[in-house]
DNA sequence: ATGTTTGTTCCGAT
DNA sequence: CATCGGAACAAACA
């Protein structure tokens, strides 16, 4: 891990499973390679200041790759550094000379050591992607954009409890905010929900440290498993490893595309919830606020009805 | 033709 | 001034 200035530097913190896979596989592949050319297709949008710094990086070598929330770093020098964000639909791949052409390509880095030769190529269907060249400073600029980690051992239910209600909305919206929690997405964050028994749509205000106990150690599994599993690749085929190779987790998905509930057969609820698609099962993940203000509305009819009794 | 999509940022409304 | 939520970014697929 980038060691963050003056903090804890010990615990590791991976985070979206995707974007971890790609990093660990960078890590085992490209050290010690020296960028000798790079080619950024003419269709390719990249603000011409990025274009600049890109030439900076000719004749370095790869001192390290290592991954701040779901951004992808390559370390060149102490001071000097190549960021990636994927996005929706962002790739890296690794490619030998003679392997087939990929498609979407943006930028390709050609990259040589000891006369092995490889191509970074950085691909992006829907272009929302983003690559960045930042210095040091930069770099720990936007490492303190993101909120905590759920794999960061040091975070408490409390702590987790305190930065959710920070954010005045539903938990599944807190959730996906990286400035809150950074490395859940919107696959991730619906399991998560769903292992934890809570409803999307709760408040965050009426979340309690039980709650947060619960839903941690969900986020944690979940995103645990999904590190085990190399990530998910859906029937669109979008994420794929390095290698080209697509991931395992959506088949051990919890409630994420479900019709009907593993857990008790109830049938799936499908919702937009900020825009992002969310299943829920009804059951298993009851609405809490809901039952509160029935609750609380026949308790005012109860008074209601007294109080026409004494009149 | 229309609605859908693994993420993030920006801007208007409150 | 702070905070929230929806639109926008752009392309392929069903």
């Amino acid at each position: 891990m980038l060691e963050k200035s003056g903090k804890n530097t010990k615990s590791k913190m991976p985070e979206l499973p995707e974007v971890h896979t790609i990093t660990q596989d960078l890590k085992k592949n490209i050290l010690d390679f020296e960028i000798k050319n790079i080619k950024i297709y003419p269709n390719y949008k990249i603000p011409s200041d990025v274009k600049k710094k890109l030439i900076s990086l000719y004749g370095k070598k790869i001192q390290n790759v290592d991954r701040i929330a779901k951004n992808i770093v390559i370390e060149i020098s102490k001071d000097l550094f190549l960021v990636f964000h994927l996005a929706m639909t962002g790739r890296i791949l690794l490619r030998q000379e003679g392997d087939k052409t990929d498609s979407w390509v943006k930028i390709v880095f050609e990259i040589e050591k000891n006369g092995d030769k490889k191509y970074l190529k950085f691909c992006d269907m829907r272009q929302f992607g983003k690559i960045q060249v930042l210095n040091k400073k930069e770099l720990e600029l936007l490492e303190n954009k993101y909120g905590i980690s759920v794999l960061d051992s040091e975070i408490t239910p409390d702590k987790f409890l305190e930065a959710l209600k920070s954010k005045k909305t539903n938990i599944k919206n807190a959730l996906l905010d990286q400035k809150i929690v950074s490395g859940l997405g919107n696959i991730y964050a619906t399991d998560a929900l769903f292992l934890a028994n809570i409803n999307p749509k709760t408040s965050t205000q009426n979340l309690n440290t039980n709650m947060t106990e619960k839903l941690l150690k969900s986020s944690r599994e979940i995103l645990n498993e999904g590190i085990k599993n190399r990530g998910s690749t859906l029937p669109d085929k979008m994420y794929v490893d390095i290698f080209g190779k697509g991931g395992n987790q959506q088949n051990y998905f919890k409630i994420y595309g479900k019709k009907v509930c593993p857990v008790c057969n109830s049938k799936v609820e499908f919702e937009k919830i900020n825009g992002r698609g969310t299943y829920f099962c009804p059951t298993c993940q009851p609405d809490i606020a809901k039952d509160f203000s029935a609750k609380k509305s026949k308790v005012e009819t109860n008074k209601i009805s007294e109080q026409k009794k004494l009149l």
